[in-house]
DNA sequence: AATGAAACTGTCGGGTT
DNA sequence: AACCCGACAGTTTCATT
């Protein structure tokens, strides 16, 4: 799925991920494109699901969301799969779940105010369902860096020179 | 910091996390409110650093980003933070960079196209910065949830029935 | 915080290349 | 097929109460 997308949508959705709330006309001018012809464009992508929608960013601190962390996730059969989404799906401190290959079965991201909310969701949410062999958590200190905006221009690897000794 | 906020201002954040290009009119019918005050207070909120932004949610899948993994890293003395934090803000494919506590010293999302790209990110980029002892790979296999929504009613455990055995 | 007026934006139809 | 233009309805914004 390379979705053909040409130049203008590719710069539509970086413009958009990076100013959600931004006009049509504002989006248009960027573009040097008129405004019909901008909402048409958005509209496609948002009929193809690319553009799945858009969202506010909040902080989380002033929601006294203090703490974040990072759990591992291990299940002794797949047979508790539907169970542990299901509870993911429920519980809103639970921002991701990944299905993960190497250590452990599940990666989840939560988001809850302090050690408290953590120690219930650990022990009374996860350790109780069906399946559930152990956890493993990883607390974090502090981010440097959390976005949602996707990379649109990898550059190649390939088309790099190849790698050299430092020291030439 | 609890921002005090008062029950009109967290549903605000909450209509907006959800419907991040809701017009302030929408808004102010779900509020009952009228739309300059509604406008007023989102006004407030963004000013207070509360709302941060607006972005689009785009699908990575159709941008060709099919592969994602996380990266656990560790830094052999402090002294190189600068380096790797410097490099986590100039590359997109590094969507989050976390400091943690426990195994490793840095966590990492990463979203790129396909293992190539890890490659190249994983043995050239991260690896050639000084100061990198390890790096553990994770990938992902699936992601059941993901989103940016934040908790703004985690019901206190304190206040819950305490723990039964299952079969009484 | 609500109201009403002015400016702007989104949207629809029709026409162009 | 994609785009531009012009017109109208809806939205934002400001002044006022």
């Amino acid at each position: 799925m390379q979705s053909d997308l040409d130049a203008v949508d590719k710069k539509i959705l970086t413009l958009l991920m990076a100013q959600g709330r931004m006009t049509w006309s504002d989006l248009a001018a960027r573009l040097q494109l008129s405004p019909p012809a901008t909402a048409e464009r958005v509209r496609r992508l948002e009929e193809r699901a690319i553009l799945r929608g858009y969202s506010a960013q909040v902080s989380a601190e002033h929601l006294g969301l203090h703490l974040m962390a990072f759990i591992t996730l291990t299940l002794d059969h797949p047979r508790h799969r539907a169970d542990l989404l299901n509870c993911v799906q429920q519980h809103d401190a639970i921002q991701e779940c990944h299905h993960i290959a190497g250590d452990g079965d599940y990666l989840l991201k939560v988001r809850c105010r302090h050690t408290r909310d953590l120690e219930h969701l650990v022990s009374e949410v996860l350790k109780s369902l069906p399946g559930v062999l152990r956890t493993q958590t990883t607390i974090v200190l502090s981010t440097a860096k959390e976005t949602t905006t996707l990379p649109l221009d990898l550059h190649d690897p390939s088309t790099e020179a190849p790698t050299q000794t430092e020291h030439p």
